[in-house]
DNA sequence: GCAAGGTC
């Protein structure tokens, strides 16, 4: 018998709590962890129950390459198509699969509460993997809710009509996962690298392609080359002008416009001989604009850019977080119509008592509000509306402004239909006609509140029809046709919400993305204009396949995984079959490749021209570039290599010091900010791939507590590629840092590589590599007084052997001092080689009578 | 370093 457990999971922490709060009728206690869980007691299914409602945090899970793939420069994007992809928590720091996994123990139920679209069905699937339940086990069964509000009525129903999740439309988001992964990493791996890898003035992190944001810069760019492609015409048009009443009008030809002179002219002599107008019509006709519907979200965007000049990231941060203090209903939404068990009274009630809109509120309810639109219902959440009352002060001024736009909003959708008359006056002279039109306002409506939309009031003087009135001067206009201006922010959500790019909550990320990565720039009025590296990609697609970046592009992926959906096809087939031809479509581009790149040499400096020559490349011994453009990176004009650097950081030469490994010379980075750290950093290491056995420092250099270490992915420490190595350990404080004359102690996970880290001023400082062991000496440099180091070059354990070779010198001169070292039946005998006090250069590293030879120009960078 | 989709 099934236990009488029962687990709920929403996708969200808020939905679950309204899930717990209707089911119990607040009789519930909460307990906090990675989400809150909300417990009561209760029936299910005829049965007593203990109930636990708990949630995700939307995705559990997210697609990615493995570790294997992860290289840039060992995996070829073409081998990507068909990679094996895993699954790997979305915020592994969250813990919702473990807390999941947790909870379940012990119930006997699950039941879904997941969001009702196809990403909700897919979490569904994501939370029976966590809880180790299983669809087909009939001791532990899975149940799946639908619901369409979290009002108590609703849940109550999908508690008593349970169904179970629907596999295949969860599959299709499989699809698309999969489809988005493989094709944008692809794409954007190939044209980043030789892009980047021949052009210095590019000026992005990286050159990304996907199906969703390179149509929504496509747009842009299309929109930009209307412009500039436009040849503008010259127009004439006639405009008779009256005096009626006193007052001067204009009057607009029934022709609107000629494109010939000399015909216009012509009228323009049929009308000046007659002279006289008739009035030959006078129509008043009734006119309504009508109420908004409910608010989504793609609306709200549009307003926030085009009225309030916010970007649809910042509007929804602004809403995000006036949902969460709990000001306004949900923000991601696409229904537009309000659910019918929605109080708008109580809505109304609340903005009541705020003197910015109380009048409108107050003759609202005095007088009975509308019913809004009907609008569409997407099934996902109610329209945004406001749930509590606010105030400037408590909102600040951008929060205050986007509420203040959700309270207008929905005091406009239950207001009256605005209602004006309009009125036309038709003239007749010389044959031509012409016209005049009045606006009057009769009911204001809606616009009361949303003075904004208001209709512009227009009178118009008394016309009796038949009336002739003499033509006070008749103006041959010359006018020219106009480009459109740049595409707007608002236009463009509205494009790709048409077109069905991306979502509610992911058209403002790709719209922040072709600004982040410098294809377009916002400019005054929310203006969006591509910037030359946005308009030579997309004119590059358009010469190579313009399908790349056209809205179809999507629609062909979501036309294809709807029928997964529908369980039309097998996923594994539609993912292989759309796969397939766009790997054809990428293996076509990379072979097509240069012409796009020709657009790219006519507009971008090649990296030969570009940067400063800063530090020596470790194979060709030549000056490398360094381009401080992003991505920052030095460039090796004669191995036509390309060799990254962290971003963000200042990069400087460091003490012309050379990487013991790879010969190439070391920079100094140093991070931004009073906190940030300065390392050296040798550029062949950091871009070279990481070694086996890494996986323990990986782990440590990930967490930050070896801070110092290389770059984060893969290669825990840019010197120290055999973590493995168990070289002894250093003495610490062995002498001065040649930076603050701080101590040096060694970095316990640098020893293995020969490092001494500074504790105060956090600079490295390397030892020899491929020594065997390093000590210090009582002796004490002759130059700078620090401790002098013992080098053991023996490759063998001690106690040391007859031969070995063991080196004495300075690391803050960077000079061998003494001899190498005879042993002699495990007994040492020190030389002197050097002395500094007898002159620079003169018998340096000369051993004497001791076999090898130390050369005079030999230092510790010499190993 | 890469996509798009959830949500915070």
């Amino acid at each position: 018998m099934a236990s009488s457990k029962v687990l709920m999971v929403a996708e969200k922490p808020s939905i679950a709590l309204s899930i717990a709060s209707a089911l119990s009728r607040g009789q519930m206690s909460t307990r906090k962890g990675s989400t809150d869980v909300h417990e009561f007691d209760g029936m299910f299914r005829g049965f007593h129950a203990h109930f636990k409602v708990t949630s995700v945090i939307g995705h559990v899970f997210s697609v990615d390459f493995p570790v294997t793939y992860q290289d840039w420069k060992v995996t070829d994007p073409l081998d990507l198509f068909y990679a094996p992809i895993i699954k790997a928590e979305s915020n592994p720091k969250a813990h919702i699969c473990r807390h999941l996994n947790q909870e379940a123990r012990g119930c006997g139920h699950l039941v879904l509460w997941l969001d009702c679209d196809r990403e909700g069905e897919n979490i569904c699937f994501e939370v029976i993997e966590c809880t180790g339940f299983h669809t087909r086990d009939a001791s532990r069964r899975v149940y799946r809710a639908r619901f369409s509000s979290v009002i108590g009525k609703d849940l109550m129903k999908a508690m008593d009509n349970l169904v179970e999740p629907n596999r295949d439309e969860a599959l299709a988001v499989d699809a698309r996962q999969e489809i988005d992964l493989k094709v944008g990493v692809a794409f954007t791996r190939f044209q980043t690298t030789y892009f980047q890898g021949k052009y210095g003035n590019l000026d992005s992190r990286v050159i990304s392609y996907g199906p969703c944001q390179t149509p929504t810069l496509g747009f842009c760019v299309q929109r930009y080359l209307q412009i500039t492609t436009f040849k503008p015409e010259k127009f004439w048009a006639l405009r008779p002008y009256i005096i009626q009443d006193g007052y001067e009008l204009q009057l607009e030809w029934e022709r609107n416009k000629l494109f010939d002179v000399d015909v216009t002219i012509m009228f323009q002599k049929l009308v000046m001989e007659d002279g006289i107008l008739e009035v030959t019509e006078i129509s008043e006709k009734q006119e309504s604009k009508s109420r908004p519907s409910g608010l989504n979200t793609v609306n709200l965007l549009k307003v926030a850019s085009s009225g309030l000049g916010f970007g649809p990231q910042m509007a929804m941060q602004l809403a995000e977080r006036l949902y969460t203090q709990g000001f306004i209903s949900y923000p991601r939404t696409e229904s537009t119509a309000y659910p019918s068990s929605f109080d708008f009274r109580g809505t109304l009630a609340l903005l009541a008592n705020n003197p910015a809109w109380a009048n409108d509120v107050q003759g609202l309810l005095n007088n009975g509000f509308h019913k809004p639109q009907s609008g569409t219902d997407a099934g996902d959440h109610p329209p945004i509306t406001p749930m509590l009352s606010a105030t400037e002060d408590r909102l600040g001024k951008d929060a205050w402004r986007l509420y203040q736009y959700v309270c207008q909003h929905f005091m406009g959708t239950v207001s009256p239909d605005c209602k004006y008359v309009r009125t036309n006056v038709k003239f007749s002279i010389g044959g031509e006609f012409f016209h005049c039109t009045g606006q009057h306002v009769t009911v204001e409506g809606f616009t009361s509140v949303m003075p904004w939309l208001a209709v512009k009031e227009k009178n118009l003087p008394r016309f009796i029809k038949g009336e002739k009135i003499e033509a006070s001067k008749v103006e041959l206009y010359e006018g020219s046709t106009a480009p459109p201006d740049y595409l707007t922010e608002s236009e463009l959500i509205s494009l790709m919400e048409k077109n069905g790019i991306g979502t509610d909550a992911s058209i403002p990320v790709h719209i922040n993305n072709i600004c982040e990565r410098n294809y377009v720039q916002v400019q005054a009025g929310r203006k969006l204009v591509p910037t030359s590296l946005g308009i030579t990609l997309i004119r590059g697609y358009q010469c190579i396949d313009p399908d790349l970046c056209l809205p179809d592009i999507r629609s062909f992926i979501e036309q294809q995984i709807a029928l997964v959906a529908k369980g039309q096809m097998d996923h594994i087939h539609v993912v292989l079959h759309v796969l397939q031809q766009f790997k054809q479509k990428y293996a076509y581009f990379v072979k097509q490749v240069e012409n796009m790149d020709a657009l790219f040499e006519a507009q971008f400096s090649p990296l030969a021209d570009s940067g400063r020559a800063l530090s020596k490349c470790g194979k060709c011994l030549r000056y490398m570039k360094y381009i401080s453009m992003q991505p920052s990176r030095l460039y090796c004009g004669t191995c036509e290599e390309v060799y990254y650097l962290p971003q963000n950081g200042t990069i400087k030469l460091y003490k012309e010091l050379s990487c013991p490994l790879d010969n190439f010379e070391l920079l100094l980075c140093s991070m931004p900010g009073p906190e940030g750290k300065s390392f050296p950093l040798c550029p062949y290491c950091y871009n070279s791939p990481p070694f086996e056995g890494v996986d323990t420092l990986f782990g440590a250099a990930k967490t930050g507590s070896t801070g110092k270490l290389g770059k984060g992915a893969g290669m825990p420490c840019f010197l120290c590629p055999h973590p493995t190595c168990r070289h002894s350990l250093i003495s610490q404080g062995v002498c001065a840092c040649p930076e603050c004359s701080g101590t040096l102690v060694l970095d316990p996970v640098s020893a293995p590589k020969w490092r001494l880290d500074c504790n105060m001023c956090n600079c490295l400082v390397f030892l020899p590599q491929g020594a065997h062991r390093i000590s210090t000496t009582e002796e004490r440099c002759p130059d700078c007084d620090s401790k002098l180091l013992e080098v053991d070059f023996n490759k063998k354990t001690t106690p040391l052997e007859d031969g070995a070779t063991l080196y004495v010198g300075c690391i803050i001169c960077d000079e061998l001092l003494h001899s190498l070292v005879e042993m002699k039946h495990g007994k040492s005998f020190s030389r002197r080689t050097s002395s500094r006090g007898r002159g620079r250069g003169t018998g340096r590293g000369r051993g004497r009578g001791s076999g090898k030879r130390i050369d005079p120009k030999m230092s510790f960078r010499d190993f």
